[in-house]
DNA sequence: AGAAATTTGTCCGTATGTATC
DNA sequence: AGATACATACGGACAAATTTC
């Protein structure tokens, strides 16, 4: 059977028809969207293609997805009244990168990295906890070895 | 060979390696880039990681893509002050506090605690990596279970 | 103007590794 | 540890835009 498609792609058509349902809540905020699984049943589409029309709505920030539970509908930031006790405490500090961070800055484990982390406490309760990392040094990254 | 992408992805070398090529003038601004069937063969990858290391560089702003024609090299400002074209992937993960984290927070080590990542990237580099964490208990965040 | 070749766009099916619950 | 979902990679197929002959 030949691919009927084009005038628009199937995972954007999926994607306009996954945010119609966010919209009008049909998929009420904070839930879970249907399994890939289920949703590769009902659009008849593979799940690559699914994949592709959750990722459409995850960059526009209307899901957001957890690895082994699933993609849930976000609740837009109602943001009552909040106070203004808060208090930042920043401090800085020279670390080494463990495996994770050396695979994202493309670095050998070990290398020297900035850490920067701020605590903000609201009522002398801490709230959050903000750890940033940076290169110490550019052209830190390694070398492309042979394939 | 089956499929080992251990450590760096091998779309992401392969856009490391484009980048390259445009950064130092071997493929010129404005020039098209070799056909993705050249660059599977130059690469031995498949097509479809061809294409998703182009799209990296597309989305760094480096490359523009037409249809039936192929993908340029984009000429742009060799402005200082380059701040366009970063961008910011975020992912939400649960973990658990260790005991420097569960000091800040005044919980017994071993709670459960939101970690939200989130990476910084220019021109498909690695800038920063921001982990901010937050106690799960509130209604802060979307992932409420019920269990 | 028309046909063929080239090139990118989309989609399918599958396989396997990785991460999380 | 098992289930679920995600990430990467492969190969093949057809559609659509562009270029070339």
């Amino acid at each position: 059977m030949p691919t009927p498609h084009y005038g628009q792609p199937r995972y954007r058509s999926i994607a306009d028809e996954l945010r119609k349902r966010i919209q009008n809540g049909s998929i009420p905020p904070g839930s879970l969207l249907p399994a890939e699984s289920t949703l590769t049943a009902e659009f008849q589409a593979s799940r690559g293609t699914v994949r592709q029309s959750i990722a459409v709505l995850r960059e526009a920030g209307l899901v957001a997805t957890e690895h082994g539970r699933g993609t849930y509908a976000c609740l837009r930031p109602a943001n009552g009244g909040s106070e203004e006790s808060s208090k930042t405490e920043t401090r800085q500090r020279q670390v080494t990168a463990d495996a994770a961070l050396a695979a994202l800055f493309s670095v050998r484990e070990g290398a020297a990295l900035i850490e920067e982390e701020s605590v903000v406490r609201r009522d002398g309760v801490t709230e959050s906890v903000a750890r940033t990392y940076r290169l110490l040094r550019k052209e830190e990254c390694i070398g492309n070895r042979d394939r």
